[in-house]
Formats: structure tokens, sequence, C-alpha cells
DNA sequence: CCCTTGGTTCGATAAGTGTCAATATCGACG
DNA sequence: CGTCGATATTGACACTTATCGAACCAAGGG
């Protein structure tokens, strides 16, 4: 697993939509990582900070600050989200700046299916099909 | 839980992508759940054969077989989906259906901003703006 | 009524995870 | 070179989680 080799963009295999097909084994395993990243409130807000925040990155500094996590902790979940795919990071002189990774997301959105799921089943009330 | 209210419908805080603004706090945990519950590659492919199988359920021996888990450990998976709001399940005589909440799929798709990103950042090769 | 089959629940246990304090690294600046 | 400020890494600890075997509940058939 050197650097960035997501699927993404060209190839098509990793946007077939939960709802179609069963899930391949490493497929599930790769994207289980990513999901399991985002699985925890204090990294799900991280990357909505580092996402939201002008010029779409960060440094560490700006991160921190709201949480009453120690700096260590923080440090953690970056880490946590970089090794997952979602993040990326470079020092620049004294700091340190996070960018999110666009395809990663997109991928997981895509899994999720937006658009045409419906296929689900016509409604949540529980018809009596049987006994 | 009556019947189906999920913060879906009506109001819009459900639907603000990652990338926008910053999410607050228990938003976040609640989406943290759903998340983690996905973060299981065992979890994840459970979760794509209910939602892939004919008529948009399946029944926990239809699910169960191919993994090599025992019985009672591919239950538990499927508490915590169905706990995390992902899945409902109904007994019908001797077997009990599974299927997935459409709603809570729209909202983890529709929060990792599926349509508009790349406001994220021009590139990802690094520019020398300070130091 | 008992047995069989499908599922869930109950401990127990090994592995994983979040958090902190302490320490190390890396750059900037005297 | 020495120090300082910003991050990362390490080690330790409490808490959660994945998994199993055993026991339990629910529905059908003899």
């Amino acid at each position: 697993m050197s650097k960035q080799n997501l699927p993404a963009a060209g190839t098509e295999p990793c946007c077939t939509p939960l709802v179609r097909e069963p899930l391949s084994g490493d497929w599930a395993g790769d994207l289980a990582r990513m999901f399991k990243a985002l699985g925890d409130p204090v990294r799900l807000q991280l990357l909505s900070r580092v996402a939201s925040s002008a010029g779409g990155e960060a440094c560490v500094c700006d991160l921190s600050a709201g949480f009453d996590l120690t700096q260590p902790t923080i440090s953690h979940h970056l880490k946590v989200l970089r090794e997952s795919g979602l993040l990326q990071c470079e020092r620049r002189g004294t700091w340190v700046y996070y960018w999110v990774v666009p395809s990663a997301l997109a991928q997981l959105s895509a899994v999720l299916g937006s658009p045409d799921l419906e296929t689900a089943r016509p409604a949540t009330t529980a018809m009596p099909v049987l006994a």
C-alpha cells in the first residue's frame, strides 16, 4: 500500500452501489477501513473542518481548537484519517496542513448509492406477507 | 418509532454535506454511529447482501451462508446494523427477514457530498505557499 | 408433548481503540 | 549552537468489540 492507488477516477469497479450486487470480500475490507475511520465523532468533525475550510486545507493548530482533547489525541485521529486514505498532509515550515482526498469521499458516497435506490422496498410498513 | 419519521423529509439539517460547514457535535455523534456500523467488512457485506437481494429483503439463513463465522456472530453483526438504524427486521413464521432503511443510507451518502464537491482544492500538488 | 430447525441472548476471552502524560522530532530564530 | 513552538510518536491504561460455545426462545411437525 504505497501511497495513492485508489481505484478512483477512470475505472468503474469502484462505484457499484451497495444495492446492486453483493460486494466482494477485499473490496469490503477496503471500504470498511474508510468507514471505520469515519466511525468516530471527533474524526468526523475533523474531516468536516478540513473539508469546509477555505482553500480546502487547514493546519493542525486550527483543527485542534475547540476540542477538549489533548494534542496527541488529535494527532492520532488525523493519523487514522490519513492512513485510511481520506486525508493527506504536508509540512510547510512550522505547520502541517491537511486536506481531503475528494476521490475517496466520492467513492464512499457512490457506494452508498444516493441516486437510484428505491429499489429497496415499497415501504417500511410491515405487510404480513405470510403468517 | 411509529412508522418512518427519520429526520429526512421535511427538515434540512440532515443533508448538509460535510464539505459545506463544520458539522455540529451531536450530529457528528449520530452519523459516527452509523459509519461505525459500516466499519466492518462482514457488516458491509451483510448490508450489501440484504440491499441487493430480490425484493429488498433476505432471511438470516440466506445471509449467513458463505461466511465462515458462527451463526451467533452473524446475528451480532445484524444487531449492530439494526441498532444503528441501517436495517430493520421482522419475523415471519420460522424465519427472520431483514431489509435496509433507504433514508439512512441516503443520509450518509448525502453527507459525503457526492454531487458538487470539487470545492476541495485545485490539485494535490504542493504549492509552496509560505516558506 | 417432545423433538428439530432457525435465531437470538449470554458469558467469557482475546484483540482493538481512545485517551493521556511524557518524550522525541522538525523548523525557525536568535 | 541552544531554545522554542508546532506536531508526531511512545507507552500505559481503561473501555469497547469481534468471536466463540452454550444455553435459551419461537414455530412447526411427528
